[in-house]
DNA sequence: AACACGACCTGGTAGC
DNA sequence: TGCTACCAGGTCGTGT
């Protein structure tokens, strides 16, 4: 499940290949991959160059030059989506949704066996949009106390929710926020505008410490395939075992249909 | 405006 | 062995 750290890892390993490539052409194997857009709108990309990468959230930037009505290639890889660059011709893994031909006979790959991931072509106005409803980067300098704060003072949401919500802090999913919220000791299903301001404290260091331990792994298991999970997770996807903190049993809930881990007895 | 909730999508697996 | 039911979860559109 990409979240920041997955999303910040594939960029770092991609963007070499990418930088001052040309696109060459377009195929689209999956329609509803770049809805709403139709797999026309991807044609405006063809004969621009791809100039820079940039993650927004949880999203990938592609920049394209020249910078002339489509400005960017936005990809979010949604619950299974992947990219690689590999040599034509060669067999196309089954999921395989979207096919950027580049130079040199290379083909860009956006692999997604659910579908629920998303690459769509982005005018000014598109790429506006998008910055504007994607929070600050908790990785980011600007993610200062102050700002977080202000966020969830104005907020009764559970922590949970208002963790997940891309709109104020961007690139925290299901599985790292379950992980902050275990650090700074707060209880999943509390109204975020009533947790402390020292837990809250708290919660601003854990984001960026618990997103930089998984960007270390992230960023591992690239270099050595095989190897697994980006971290060592506390509770998320542990219900049933012992809090490394306290000993309690972790207790797996559901909020807005998603699964929640937490240890009941030190987060509260 | 803020929030809740169902739909989207398919592979893996628990249970019978 | 083969079948069914359920689970994984980010985002968006709709309704309150």
């Amino acid at each position: 499940m990409p979240e920041l750290p997955e999303i910040e890892a594939l960029i770092r390993r991609i963007r070499s290949e990418l930088t001052d490539t040309r696109i060459r052409g377009v195929q689209v194997t999956r329609p509803r991959s770049v809805a709403p857009q139709s797999p026309a709108a991807m044609e405006a990309t063809i004969g621009k160059k791809i100039a820079s990468l940039e993650r927004l959230g949880k999203n990938l930037l592609l920049h394209l030059a020249p910078a002339k009505e489509v400005l960017a290639i936005r990809i979010h890889l949604g619950m299974t989506g992947d990219l690689f660059v590999q040599q034509a011709p060669s067999e196309l893994p089954k999921g395989t949704r979207v096919v950027f031909e580049l130079t040199g006979k290379r083909l860009f790959v956006f692999e997604d066996v659910r579908g629920l991931g998303r690459v769509n072509a982005l005018d000014q106005a598109g790429l506006t949009k998008l910055r504007k409803r994607i929070g600050v980067d908790p990785l980011s300098r600007a993610f200062i106390f102050e700002l977080l704060a202000t966020a969830a003072g104005r907020s009764r949401k559970p922590a949970k929710l208002f963790l997940m919500g891309q709109d104020r802090i961007a690139g925290i999913g299901n599985m790292y926020t379950a992980e902050a919220l275990w650090r700074a000791r707060i209880d999943p299903r509390k109204p975020i505008n009533s947790v402390s301001k020292q837990k809250l404290k708290a919660l601003h260091e854990a984001i960026p410490a618990v997103l930089r331990e998984a960007l270390k792994g992230a960023l591992r298991t690239y270099e050595k395939p095989g190897s697994h999970d980006s971290m060592n997770f506390a509770v998320y996807g542990r219900k049933g075992e012992r809090c490394p903190r306290c000993g309690a049993a972790i207790q797996r809930i559901e909020q807005a249909g998603r699964s929640t881990y937490y240890c009941p007895r030190c987060q509260q």
